[in-house]
DNA sequence: GATAAAGTTTACGTAAACGTAAAGTATTTT
DNA sequence: AAAATACTTTACGTTTACGTAAACTTTATC
């Protein structure tokens, strides 16, 4: 059995450092369906992961709409006619190839900033050196500032 | 030696899919820095290398500033002072953290969109199945339908 | 030399994702 | 019950990343 705790707007947005305001719009999105309590808003264990969901998929780079649409195409999907299913596994089988065009990106862009540190590194060395020669054979302006 | 081509806006364009308008504006805010012969752009293998890593950047979710900051950071690292080289070492490391997460959150994707698919295909086989029944013992509308 | 094709600047428009009051309600604390 | 605290709605403002149109110049083509 999932948990059955419920969550404010405030404990939420405490836990995943947002603000208020990003939750509730959100929920104007249709991406958050939080009950309610008179007017104030309660969140459920579900809420909750789709709120992670988006964060994710801001971090990712997915716009709001792109996670609304997988959100929404999952609820269809759990009313399960065929063609929805179908439909669904070519989704998701779109979303892998961005996720291994992602993991492409990322690997070059952790070469580059490999090969972007050692140049880094060298240069440092290079001042280093520089620094030794001249303690070995100090500049007029630093004898005389004695 | 980095080939001397040059690319008309036009051309770039082209290869990387996107409009005109947005690599004006990437030099409008100071990404690429193309130079003139008259008024008519012209771009070096420089810009080009500039406008892929642009473009990689927004696949990763980096805003056009981020990505701007690190242009600029590496520009200066050049110039190279000690202070500089260090924050930039400093920067890298930053990011590196950054590629980590992400590469946690690819990995959290995959594993949720395995089960998603498996939880389809599950569906699908119920409703072959159901099919098949239906065949065996056909409803009543689809008899008088004949 | 007209006309199309490709380039340019200028400038207003727009969608997304919130920020930021303002003004009100509900609940809890003193 | 007064004050503070937490929540709410409404609504206008802002930034980013372009789209789109207008009016103009330069270069290639017929």
């Amino acid at each position: 059995m999932s948990e059955k705790r419920t969550f404010s707007i405030s404990e939420l947005s405490q836990e995943f450092d947002v603000t208020t305001r990003s939750i509730r719009f959100y929920e104007d999105q249709g991406l958050l369906k939080p009950a309610r309590r008179g007017q104030t808003r309660i969140f459920s264990t579900k809420d909750r992961v789709r709120l992670k969901l988006i964060l994710r998929g801001k971090r990712m780079g997915f716009s709001l709409a792109e996670t609304k649409e997988l959100f929404d195409l999952w609820d269809e999907t759990l009313t399960g006619n065929e063609k929805q299913l179908l439909k669904m596994l070519e989704i998701l089988s779109d979303r892998r190839a961005q996720l291994e065009q992602q993991k492409n990106d990322i690997a070059q862009a952790e070469m580059e900033i490999d090969t972007a540190e050692a140049r880094c590194r060298e240069s440092l060395e290079e001042l280093q050196k520089k620094k030794k020669q001249q303690v070995a054979t100090p500049k007029e302006s630093e004898q005389t500032a004695t």
